[in-house]
DNA sequence: CGATTCTTTGAAAACAGTCAATCTGTGTGG
DNA sequence: CCACACAGATTGACTGTTTTCAAAGAATCG
């Protein structure tokens, strides 16, 4: 038999902390050997590529170490960068995923990245028969929705500035991690403005 | 005993549609009663409040007839609307409802509005013990979600002029029902762009 | 009707985008 | 180790879009 340590230093651990802190239960061992088995593992070179526009989404991402951007491409061939995703985030497209409908966006590792993959029918399995991971599931849900709210609240209120110091705020490591260019797609504005903006604001 | 049309034709029969529509079952009658009984009807005139800025959100809505506005106040004052609600959609701040935390939203009736009121332990109650709800639910969210992103990419990535389209493309209805100055709240630019915008994209 | 709210229009100012040039840092191959 | 290429960042001048402020006209409600 395992000891305890087999279980807990394995590299589903993320993944279990992460299911503990939403479900706001502990799950059993024996819960999380389906998990485990629900999940795959997959490392992503840098600039590697999980979903392109017009594939159907076949996996949602927990992503272990690493980096990724989920981005749509508009008719001007300009990038919208949707959501980036880091360390015990999730990333996938939902609507592609169940709807099974051709997505439209790009998911691209940014760095050297690990996650663990799961399909929409594991997903489905787990969430019914596993109580932890349906109450997970749904807090999921819930807090993708509150950060979109957010964040549809912030486009449509806020100037180019006041997005910037809101991102400083709430992620001040992205401006570490990723190029101005991308963050500057993420707040939809030109990487020119980010500069000239991040110039103004952290004098 | 009441015959099937005595369920079929009570208030509470647009909810019925929907719930078979989005869990993609057909609810058993004794289910279905449960429901109704976690649903409180209520009447709001127009004008009147379903919930201020500041409180906690008690239940979400579904409504009958009639719409709401969901919208927040920022520092200079300015209105911003997040969402509409019209007949067959849900409202009410989902965050607060299940933190508890005090909203930042008010969500106020543009029209006298009927709703099904549920709360939060009832919407737990039945999301728990019938499938269907359960199932509606997820669907609710993933709903939600997917709009959510629309919202933000367009936010992010169009021009005013290109939003106004897009509202006019998927919500025509909305443009006859909603004044203005509201629409223009929805799509993040002031009255007066709105009404230039109108006015040339319509010609 | 009168009062209020909503809509339209005009002119000036603020804001962000575009285009183009330069600068910086990084990594690669010679 | 240097030179070069390349991608990302910065800066300037200009353009275009949207906001702001102000005023007038239209519609709605009590």
């Amino acid at each position: 038999m395992g000891s305890p340590t087999s279980i807990v230093r394995n590299m589903h651990y993320p993944l279990r902390v992460y299911i503990d802190k939403y479900a706001a239960t502990t799950i059993s061992d024996a819960d999380f050997e389906l998990v485990q088995k629900a999940f795959a593992f997959k490392r992503y070179k840098k600039g590697q590529y999980m979903l392109q526009e017009g594939e159907v989404c076949k996996y949602i991402a927990f992503i272990l170490q690493g980096s990724m951007r989920q981005y749509s491409v508009d008719a001007k061939g300009g990038e919208h960068i949707l959501h980036f995703g880091i360390e015990n985030w999730w990333i996938g497209d939902r609507e592609s995923l169940t709807m099974l409908t051709p997505s439209r966006y790009n998911i691209e590792a940014l760095e050297d990245t690990e996650v663990l993959l799961i399909t929409s029918e594991n997903l489905q399995y787990l969430s019914t028969n596993l109580p932890a991971i349906g109450k997970m599931i749904s807090m999921m849900d819930q807090r993708n929705f509150i950060a979109s709210q957010k964040r549809i609240h912030d486009a449509l209120s806020l100037t180019a500035e006041e997005r910037f110091l809101e991102l400083l705020k709430h992620h001040p490591d992205f401006l570490q991690r990723f190029p101005q260019t991308m963050l500057a797609s993420y707040l939809g504005i030109t990487a020119e403005t980010f500069s000239r903006i991040r110039k103004k604001a952290l004098k």
